[in-house]
DNA sequence: CTTTGTGCAAATTCTTTGCACCAAA
DNA sequence: TTTGGTGCAAAGAATTTGCACAAAG
């Protein structure tokens, strides 16, 4: 596997130590922009990673999202999802196949409940997350 | 308990048989908009409910969600929240005391990713789900 | 009767944790 | 050395399942 210089800049970036292990996890996420699960990371990695274990793909996974280089989508019920492409952009799962498909800011803006081009969509989710009044004033004490 | 009028014409008009456990549950969801998980439920309602089991609120909940009466929020990676409202409006959850806030359309369409009143905002996550070109096809033939 | 709602307990699945080992600075 | 990354196995927690009983029409 080709570990690619942006990779290793990602990690230094967010602050993360830039193991073998952990590159290679940061890019798989990078190239592949499936929103895997943490089994298909881990099924993927470790044929040719053969010391890689569950473990640390949970690990890693962890400290990723943590310190904010991916993001980990709870578009799917039954597991979590990660996403190596943190910028500002909506997701659409297919109820069927799981895929889940990248929407762009403007898509998003765009995109009513019907339909939108090749995706026919029948639920629209919109979580946000972060402090709300009373608890942001106990950090800020 | 008081179960509303409401509250029985919303299992038949979504085609579900009004038992006293399934009616308790979808009033309790009516009239409590704080956005419960599946234990929040169970204790709150037990106590007056005493013959009331896990199980039957697991039941229920998913024939409420599957039948179209509630809806499920993943916003909360630990637990699932259930919510009465089923009118199309975003939400929000605090970080740390994990409260679930309501926000309607004309908010979330003004809600930028920096702060919104009372509420600062960190995350913002938009899931669409529905089907695919590929499985919609398949569902049509 | 016959259907189906309910409840208990076991099973399943995803994720976390404790601890020992190992590698790098 | 000392820090911290890694892996195994066990634990934990949320949810589902199998099956038997009970309730309603």
């Amino acid at each position: 596997m080709n570990i690619e210089k942006e990779t290793k800049e990602r990690l230094l970036n967010y602050g993360i130590k830039p193991s073998l292990h952990r590159m290679a996890i940061m890019d798989y996420l990078i190239k592949y922009k499936t929103h895997p699960t943490v089994d298909t990371i881990y099924n993927d990695l470790s044929p040719s990673i053969p010391t890689l274990s569950k473990t640390t793909v949970y690990n890693t996974l962890k400290i990723l999202t943590d310190q904010g280089a991916i993001l980990s989508l709870n578009i799917d019920e039954k597991n979590v999802r990660y996403d190596g492409d943190i910028s500002n952009h909506g997701h659409f799962r297919c109820k069927i196949c799981d895929n889940v498909y990248d929407f762009t800011p403007e898509e998003v803006f765009a995109l009513n409940i019907k339909s939108h081009g090749d995706f026919q969509v029948t639920e629209c989710h919109v979580y946000y997350k972060g402090y709300c009044k009373a608890c942001n004033g106990k950090i800020s004490l």
